[in-house]
DNA sequence: TGTACATCAGTGAACGCGCGTTCACTGATGTAC
DNA sequence: TGTACATCAGTGAACGCGCGTTCACTGATGTAC
């Protein structure tokens, strides 16, 4: 069949299969040939490509990374208030990580992919270049002492946690006499209270 | 022979065995076999105690969460400043995850243990617990409109996102002129520039 | 204190299964002339 | 424009392996009398 042969483009194919594979079933679930079933593809045919499964991994750990990039640049485009514009990255990175959950949960587990990769290194730089260059707009106008690399840290620990963290905080919420608080909601108020940090000196 | 039969105790030699095992090749490399190859039991044993690898594994999670509710209520214990309460806290936080790193990776994957699990519900909730009194106090004495919740949320956030973090963030001020920082300081400066945010209002 | 018996903890052989990897192959595409 | 040939992409059978699970078993422990 001319359907099966030559793909087209197996390789995205292979790393969409993978994302979701992963998204539904955790790492542990992850199998090149079930990989392959879900491609429509035989079980030899991922190794033509990516190698071995840490291959097929990194390269949806970059992919995902790409997203996540792109998602802060336009985020940050075209807007001049820092505050807001470090609203707008949070909420992006939230988005595209909810909206990528099989990336997301490949991207930053190093016991995963490969993090030496070239291209991993490159588009992670990339994110977090985003994430840099917005924080020094938030130190040129809010407060000339405010450590960079600090708020940084900050502010990416703190959303890398909220998406870990949703389920298990939602469950705790549920269980108590807590409202349960949506995650677009939880990032704004944590946003908020960053931003406090940062102004005051 | 009698050192082999009725090994004393078992559960926690698997357990054990289930964290070095994470910790060494996370958890795609965990199986039950490996486990009671370490644990220097038959393989047919595990499943006599904790039924398959989710029980198996549920039970490292809350092994972790245990430890890490005592860690945290040892920190906060005799401690009447609440600024530094937190400190306590924030560093107790990383020090236990970093010295569990098998049960910590276990611990919060909602996609390899079981989360409706009662005890491990049971002593999230104490950890979680000791979080909140901590913000409270700081409530108290530093800004009576905190909103504890939300200060919370990002504590918890933050120190998660700092550890598993670390290593990538260690990869990239590596390859750039940024200074390597240790986790440690992070963590203080992090904590720091938090409660900025906390003390204003 | 001693014996009988029930219960418990761990064994080891056996099973079927899905996995990754290899390899000779074949169908499709691109290029040289 | 047509033919020959090299290259590339994917196939499918075969392999050996480690896995989880089952099951009849046996050795150790605890308890009743």
């Amino acid at each position: 069949m001319s359907d099966t042969y030559h793909h087209g483009d197996l390789p995205s194919a292979l790393r969409s299969a993978t994302a979701e594979l992963v998204a539904e079933r955790g790492p542990r679930g992850f199998s090149l040939r079930e990989v392959a079933r879900r491609a429509g593809v035989s079980h030899a045919a991922p190794a033509h490509h990516f190698g071995d499964s840490r291959g097929l991994l990194t390269s949806v750990a970059v992919e995902g990374f790409s997203h996540l990039a792109d998602a802060l640049t336009a985020a940050a485009e075209d807007c001049a208030d820092a505050r807001e514009r470090l609203r707008r990255c949070g909420e992006a990175y939230v988005e595209t990580a909810r909206a990528y959950p099989g990336h997301y949960a490949v991207m930053l587990d190093e016991s995963i992919h490969d993090p030496d990769n070239e291209a991993l290194q490159l588009e992670g730089m990339r994110a977090f270049a985003q994430l840099i260059a917005t924080i020094e707009t938030l130190r040129d106008q809010l407060n000339p002492e405010l450590d960079v690399d600090t708020a940084a840290t900050l502010c990416w620990s703190a959303m890398h946690g909220l998406v870990e963290l949703d389920a298990t905080m939602a469950t705790i919420a549920d269980r108590h006499d807590m409202p349960v608080v949506d995650i677009e909601t939880r990032i704004d108020r944590v946003t908020e209270l960053m931003i406090s940090g940062f102004a005051s000196r």
